[in-house]
DNA sequence: CTGAAAATGTACTGGTTAGTTAACTGCGTC
DNA sequence: GACGCAGTTAACTAACCAGTACATTTTCAG
């Protein structure tokens, strides 16, 4: 019960009503329940009960179920990209900086399941949303910028072997992070928790790191 | 139209009616239909409409729909890991083996992709069913087997490095494999199609297995 | 041939759920 | 001081869809 309705004091003047509110309200809750359900398993009639105001508030502001599905998308991805914002390697030893880099993804994965669990839906979905929104693809970019000056570093000062593509390598990197939040319950299910427990996850997170440098480092 | 029905001689006589094979019509129509739409996506109604059989048929056979999701989970499962049963690395040297078993791991995810799709599925609904089902976890112990095997020749001519742990080895295999299709969407949205065209998918499964390879080398 | 059981067809139902209708409230403006 | 508009409420509807009731046919054992 943050009551951001109250105490936020809009720009439009000091209204009793704070529409940007309500969405931001909306958008929350539309986020855990699609990332909990999926587009067709969410019930409007669900977000609607868990949000301060009213279902026809919903079709208000976002005209269907499928619109506020892709608010809900872009809402998840902006937060996620927020954090990873954070991170600065500038100044490190490339291969410490990449070290730092895959560590931090991989944690950052874990921490947020409900992003995890967007993107697995929208995968489901072959991107349909994420294709339409430039919002998202603007800000995945920097990620790659980010990752080729790494690379870039590491092949001057001969720490990294030649012909690294970064894309490729962000593939590799994600593919680890991703899969590891993404496919716990069934790899969990089908080969026991030992991976996914507290110093499992550590040990795993650390053989990532050391199977990302081995797979860049010069001979 | 195969006409399973009509063709099929079983052990039980020569009936006109076929239970056994309109359960496996509807199975197979099912397979697809939870794959594309996922569990609360998929229409009984759909499902039935393109059987040769009626709606009638998939209650009677199979209870409800979560039921027949379930079932149609096992027979996903038991077609690809049918499949896999065929490769053999026997008498290849330890390294020679790992790589082709990841190249084959590799290319027989990429050309099953309705099963990553019940599986990324299954995951979506936190492996509950794969976790009923005893069929599936058998099935799988198999794959580590396999690997141990491996590892433990390599270990012993001192391909490999020591302490390796099949289960984690899966892991990474599994994490490659799996993440190439199931976030292809997404993937190939935000960063260009050049991985996924036929000859981006030939370097990245090479790739693939010489990240592998160098994960395992002794030094 | 017959009776029982297994298998199938037709038509229906009742709960659910995305989306709507229409009336109303608070607020600034002229 | 009433007009208009953004925001809000509550009740409603039409479609959808999982699951069923019940009658009927097919098969085979005895």
């Amino acid at each position: 019960m943050t009551r951001a309705q109250e105490t936020l004091t809009k720009s439009r003047g000091s209204w009793k009503q704070n529409p940007e509110a309500v969405q931001q309200d909306i958008l929350r809750v539309a986020v855990a329940e699609f990332a909990k359900n999926g587009l067709s398993g969410a019930r409007i009639d669900d977000i609607a009960a868990q949000t301060k105001t009213s279902k026809r508030m919903i079709y208000y502001y976002f005209t269907d179920k499928e619109t506020l599905y892709g608010h809900a998308l872009e809402a998840a991805y902006s937060t996620v990209r927020e954090g990873e914002a954070k991170l600065d390697v500038s100044g490190l030893e490339p291969e410490e900086a990449l070290a730092k880099l895959v560590r931090f993804t991989f944690d950052h994965h874990r921490k947020h399941p409900e992003f995890i669990r967007m993107v697995m839906i929208e995968n489901i979905h072959h991107a349909d949303f994420i294709s339409r929104s430039g919002v998202i693809r603007n800000l995945n970019a920097k990620a790659i910028d980010g990752l080729a000056a790494i690379i870039a570093r590491g092949e001057v000062c001969g720490a990294f072997r030649a012909g690294l593509d970064p894309v490729e390598l962000h593939w590799h990197i994600s593919a680890l992070s991703f899969f590891n939040v993404s496919n716990r319950p069934t790899f969990s299910a089908l080969f026991g928790n030992s991976l996914f427990d507290r110093s499992g996850q550590v040990t795993l997170r650390d053989h990532a790191v050391d199977a990302i440098l081995r797979y860049v480092r010069a001979p």
